[in-house]
DNA sequence: TTTCGTCTGTGCGACTGCGCACGCCAAATA
DNA sequence: TATTTGGCGTGCGCAGTCGCACAGACGAAA
């Protein structure tokens, strides 16, 4: 809510912005909730909303003919959906999906854009923001082509344990093998490698993280080169509780 | 043009900035070789320079550990090589390589910069330009997931085509597929099976365009979504000639 | 003309992932 | 309890690509 924040915030995107700027976009956002599987922005469409996740996050991905849509990198609390409006273009170039529910804030399209036209200072995150995702897409394109199935399910799984709070999400099978852009069995398969290497354990797509740094020997090196992107250009999170928890490496059970 | 052009200018993207703008890039410009191999810009260094090519063409690379470098996008007239620089970021996230011998136009990057900040409207096509640079990346990293050596070495073949002038170019097997992140004799098979339909020529390093609609249909959607994307966002060339006759499908021989 | 380096053609076994299909099991439904 | 639904494990043959290696072919230089 506007005046009376009901709950901190946590996006980084937000907190980079200075005062004056987080207030007044604030101001003009409504907290909303991120259900499993909805469909927050189609490519090709003109932007009606902004969306700056608080929790959960949602999947930018995008689709071939005759092909399942593919993952091209995750927004969660670190960032936004709807960026390229820094760019003046009011389309979007892909489809973003919320792959684990939360909340968001959400402002609508033109009066973000507005904002930045009145305040410029407010364009330099976002468009640092812009500079990431133009990473993390160059980075995607590199690892699906040479990257293995279970290195690339390993960093996927990180990338999720970042962005949700506990050590526990549902994500079956079935919907890594899209986000991979692979077959669901070969899912099954480097799943079945990480568990029994007491990595992970699920059941029933309910996935639990039980050694981070197991998850991060088994992944490609491409989760680090995110992450150190990531906490180069983004301040660290005020709350800094359960993601801190999550940095320090361990491999409790349960 | 600045003071006396020695060439027209053939770049899109400059031709997209309003006269004034132009004339003030132009005037800080140098028109430079660009030499087969030239590495223009190193991933993760601050930029020295701009790039606007005139013709030739830089191929925008990302390096993953243990794997060869693999092409992302082309630079060629329709673009520039350092757009990031309106993100206000210094540093660039690919090298750039060139790929066919040409000219282009350099400028200083703090100049250019400069220029940037003290003409708002400049900013404009060269974050359109940025925006396309995403939809190239998204693009190419689907298409390196799903789509087979034989498409997407005709997708590169008809995007070489584009932005050299005339119907040969110098591209060995060997930097095909260091473009395509495939093995050598994985582009041989893929260019013999085109050859064999008489859609290209080549002989050691030469290739040859023989029949663009053939090579068209060979090549997955992607090259079509790629053009659509130039062609919606950047001006239509105004040395039309080179150009229209490519884009007009035909199969001549010789 | 000969030599040499580079480019290209080809073949081999191996691996990874594909597409499909079947069966098992847990949870939700009734 | 009986049935359905969805998630997971597994196996099969097959496509494509890998990694490597070697041989031929061409062009430039000596």
């Amino acid at each position: 809510m506007p005046s009376q924040p009901i709950k901190p915030v946590t996006n980084r995107l937000i907190n980079s912005f200075d005062a004056h700027c987080r207030d007044r976009l604030l101001n003009m956002c409504t907290l909303i909730d991120l259900e499993f599987g909805d469909v927050i922005e189609q490519a090709g469409d003109v932007l009606g909303h902004v969306y700056f996740p608080q929790t959960g996050f949602v999947s930018m991905v995008t689709s071939l003919s005759d092909h399942k849509p593919i993952e091209m990198y995750m927004v969660g609390n670190e960032g936004m959906v709807g960026a390229t409006l820094a760019l003046g273009v009011e389309t979007t170039p892909m489809q973003g999906v919320v792959q684990a529910q939360g909340s968001a804030f959400r402002a609508d399209a033109k009066q973000f854009q507005k904002l930045l036209d009145e305040a410029p200072e407010m364009t330099k995150p976002v468009d640092r923001y812009l500079y990431i995702i133009i990473e993390q897409l160059a980075q995607t394109a590199a690892c699906n082509s040479f990257h293995e199935v279970r290195e690339r399910l390993a960093r996927c799984l990180l990338m999720t344990h970042d962005r949700v709070e506990g050590d526990s999400f549902y994500l079956t099978h079935s919907f890594l093998a899209g986000m991979l852009g692979v077959r669901r069995s070969a899912v099954t398969i480097a799943a079945g490698e990480l568990q029994s290497r007491g990595l992970i354990g699920y059941s029933r797509g309910q996935i639990r993280v039980i050694s981070r740094s197991g998850l991060e020997e088994a992944s490609c090196e491409c989760y680090s080169v995110s992450q150190a992107s990531f906490n180069h250009w983004l301040p660290q999170n005020l709350d800094t509780a359960n993601r801190a928890q999550k940095a320090t490496s361990r491999s409790l059970p349960k």
